[in-house]
DNA sequence: ATCCTGGAAC
DNA sequence: GTTCCAGGAT
């Protein structure tokens, strides 16, 4: 997978994308929304994941796919049964925006999954980082995704101090990430440093 | 730039 | 009980 023939490598792709990816495919978690390409799938999973943690999501997103598997089901179904598959996760607009969404699916994008950027991030709860985890990682579209994960990889392996919770940190690192994004395997790449973040590049004591 | 959510961590 | 988190909305 992270092999690629017939092509001359950038030096960050040398130096950071590929022992980056090459780590991933070693050390990653399986986990179901990354056995597939379906956007609304992958949707489903990063709205889940955006305020709660892998363990406890993973089984809140096989019940609620298992029931809503598709943007028509999710869409027809009425809000009450929507939450009630939310319940006990908390932040609840998300699983309100995500009904809302779907509908907004049906009525605008002739229930097809929209597949640019523009588009997905008029979904109702989808901002930046949403809209690039699903196009890249459903898509191969080079959207550099930036978390909280991302950005401790990127100023740790780049040494950078600035904080993030400024505009102008945020405009650099938005820089940065785009400038080492492996444009060659975009979802590949995405994946691998936000789980090394996970993983590894943790916040406290990091391995 | 500021506010908001609501469970988790402290 | 207070603070923190992690994204999105306004």
């Amino acid at each position: 997978m992270s092999q690629r023939y017939n092509k001359k490598l950038s030096d960050i792709q040398v130096y950071f994308a590929q022992p980056l990816e090459d780590w991933y495919e070693k050390h990653h978690r399986e986990l179901p929304w990354r056995e597939t390409n379906d956007p609304y799938l992958i949707w489903i999973s990063e709205i889940i994941l955006q305020q709660t943690r892998v363990n406890q999501g993973l089984g809140y997103y096989n019940r609620f796919i298992e029931r809503f598997p598709n943007v028509a089901t999710l869409a027809s179904a009425n809000e009450e049964e929507v939450l009630k598959y939310w319940q006990g996760l908390g932040y609840y607009s998300r699983a309100r925006n995500l009904h809302k969404a779907s509908q907004m699916i049906m009525a605008d994008f002739n229930g097809v999954f929209p597949s640019t950027y523009e588009d997905v991030r008029r979904l109702k709860g989808v901002g930046e980082y949403t809209a690039a985890a699903i196009l890249s990682f459903s898509a191969n579209l080079p959207y550099a995704v930036l978390d909280g994960n991302v950005f401790r990889v990127l100023s740790r392996y780049f040494g950078i101090a600035t904080p993030i919770d400024t505009t102008a940190g945020k405009k650099e690192f938005k820089q940065l990430a785009d400038s080492v994004l492996d444009s060659d395997a975009p979802g590949l790449y995405n994946q691998a440093i936000m789980e090394l973040g996970a993983l590894q590049c943790v916040p406290i004591s990091p391995n």
